[in-house]
DNA sequence: GTAGTCATGTAAGAGGTTACATGATTAG
DNA sequence: CTAATCATGTAACCTCTTACATGACTAC
């Protein structure tokens, strides 16, 4: 496919896990290309236009095997953890919000999972279809198991950090029962510069 | 303290979510006087040496508040997962070892949360016990608590993972009894650039 | 003297985000 | 003719990783 297709899947498939915006898309193309693990076909567009239809490589597909089988890196950096550890530096008000923002966040996010999910178990997700076809049916299950399996995983995990804001969100709210007074902590409303 | 002190007290702290090597943080801290959020003394080491030994300032104090009062940016960016969804272009015995360093990976961590989340639930931890030195008694309990409930988060997390990827692990070897016959899919050994 | 710890940096490069920038084609 | 869609890029900047580099102090 082309770039512009590629970007326009990609929210609904690679994008749950490898968000990437247009600026990182085309000139990756353009290295993969380069690199040998993709070719282009270019075509025309209209009367004046071009488009570069993309498809993989031997290369590519290889590499594709070896990054699939390659071991994870595993790095477990959190900033939603990590400013959960710090909340003592915000206002009950403040903490409160960012357990309702973790409840909106996954309630959001679990039902797009769990839609991906039965778009994949009941074989109906476009990109999948198109996959199934050009494999041997003996493989179809796997296919559809790893792909749907990762999206389970998330909407396990969705529950349970709902849950988990959920008794985030009971704590804050004896605090707030407890000192009817403000704590020290204001919020602020300045913005400034971030630092890592 | 110093950057050195930082850097050895981070794995057991901070770095459980925000790992950082010793090339981040001396620039950072130099640019975080610069910006006036901290400020060093120099004091001497030996008869020759010269140590920094920062500390923060109004402007970091204020800082961190914001930081902390601000909504997260949730990105959900998955390396784990996405290759979840490719497991399908390595063969059984690499999904095997995918699902088996899932579990190992966080059999791992679980063990090192829950020792840290007893620490802190004991207020044992020595940059725990500090901090609450230096804040009113009527502070502690969220100081605690905020720190806890990350880690314990982090926990349940961890159980979900192991019980997922034995999941996997039952799919995988379910896929190795019925086909004798190697899949399709080799596994390669040769190393190629990785691409993202 | 030598190994381990204390202490602090720099350089090159990879990867990612935000913003800027252009232009053709198609449907109404 | 005008708005939406198709289509492709570049530039500046920030963050992070890996590797390189130095040297003093302390305990044995």
């Amino acid at each position: 496919m082309t770039g512009y297709d590629l970007i326009s899947y990609f929210d609904t498939s690679a994008g749950f896990f490898w968000p990437a915006g247009q600026a990182q898309i085309y000139p990756e193309l353009r290295r993969m290309e380069k690199d040998g693990l993709l070719e282009a076909r270019v075509a025309p567009r209209g009367q004046h236009g071009e488009k570069r239809i993309y498809s993989m490589t031997p290369a590519g597909e290889s590499e594709l095997r070896r990054w699939a089988s390659e071991q994870n890196a595993y790095l477990d950096r959190d900033a939603v953890r990590l400013k959960c550890t710090h909340l003592d530096n915000a206002s009950p008000e403040a903490a409160r919000e960012y357990f309702e923002a973790h409840i909106a966040h996954y309630a959001l996010r679990m039902k797009q999972w769990e839609e991906r999910a039965e778009n994949l178990r009941s074989r109906r997700a476009p990109l999948l279809r198109a996959r199934l076809k050009v494999r041997p049916a003996r493989e179809h299950e796997a296919i559809v198991e790893f792909k749907a399996m990762a999206f389970e995983a998330q909407i396990a995990r969705a529950k349970l950090e709902i849950k988990w804001a959920q008794r985030g969100l009971a704590f804050v709210d004896r605090l707030l029962r407890e000192n009817g007074t403000p704590k020290p902590a204001r919020r602020p409303k300045a913005k400034a510069k971030a630092h890592a």
